[in-house]
DNA sequence: ATTATCTATAGATCTATAGATAATGC
DNA sequence: ATTATCTATAGATCTATAGATAATGC
């Protein structure tokens, strides 16, 4: 039953990406180690052997989440990546959307090493939209805060609504509005 | 060991309080209902005689902690709300601040009896804030929401951060710069 | 020989229920 | 007699570990 070392990497990584969605779509206390490795094709025990605990393993799986979120900001036209984060589309893809509206209220009760992460994936975030994106006031870390705060609130908002409730829907309507015309 | 009437309706409403405060401060699957019993100064077994399940306590203790964050904003300053809101003392206080802010995050994984709660408290919210207010286009629907949103974004990211960091503090301070200041 | 994975299980939870107890309220 | 609370426990979790297995990698 052994593997090359290769194929145990590969193993690790992908018992990673599968509790970035399934932490995303369930939160930390919603999924066990048993049940995370089996969606992963592997079994309870052999989690051990690659992280030390469950703790740890939140960790890099933040890191992950948090790394493919920002990666999809890179480059990406204002607007239309404010039209995506507030679409219907995206709330109602918890495992497959932005870490940190899925998780930052969990994260908040988790131990330093996982916030850690979360500061790191914001700091990644400010890298990205704070140079070279022309337009000076528009992107200072301020702004750039600012309204990723906003962006996440409406979207944690609207999912803690009942499904199909109009209020969920008016919510991202009202700060997609307000944010697309600051004045 | 039987009580009054009254008593053990104080009793029930003692066990939602001291739900909606272990709640916010650990979320809904970090308290267990013999913990939070023994926390309001009873026994386990006796939870079962007030509630259906503890799904159904999560709904009434929702209730109770969205009323009791609604009634602080009424006829509040504007300015003087942001300001505390925003405040490192509110962000460090999970326990007895916003309900939003601590269990939204919580409460999209749980099932619609829960989330009808947080969208009444997002309309007490709306009621008290869209009426009588004087400066018109500052307090139709849109613009609390769109407040709403961005307060509790702010709140939920720096809660994300770890404890002492620079950066929850200063998502706090950019938030609060804009919001005070929206032009 | 090492080690990644497996099976099996220890020990500690958790929700919910059953049955006993004892004071209220008819 | 009713019922709010209690003690005790059933049954199902959960994290973590122990020991067996078998293929890699020296």
């Amino acid at each position: 039953m052994k593997i090359t070392k290769a194929q145990s990497q590969a193993n690790r990584a992908h018992i990673v990406e599968t509790a970035a969605t399934l932490f995303r779509e369930r939160g930390y206390d919603g999924v066990g180690v048993a049940e995370l490795m089996a969606a992963a094709g592997l079994t309870h025990g052999g989690f051990y052997k690659h992280f030390g605990s469950k703790a740890d393993l939140m960790a890099e799986a933040a890191a992950c989440g948090l790394a493919s979120t920002a990666q999809r900001a890179v480059g990406a036209n204002r607007d239309a990546f404010l039209d995506h984060y507030l679409s219907r589309e995206h709330r109602d893809a918890r495992g497959t959307g932005c870490t940190m509206a899925a998780l930052s209220g969990d994260a908040a009760r988790q131990p330093d090493a996982v916030r850690a992460r979360f500061a790191e994936g914001i700091e990644q975030m400010l890298a990205q939209r704070t140079d070279g994106d022309g337009a000076p006031g528009q992107s200072d870390r301020a702004a750039v805060l600012d309204t990723l705060a906003h962006l996440v609130g409406a979207l944690v908002l609207s999912r803690a609504c009942p499904d199909d409730s109009p209020l969920a829907d008016e919510i991202l309507e009202a700060c997609r509005a307000r944010l697309r015309d600051p004045r």
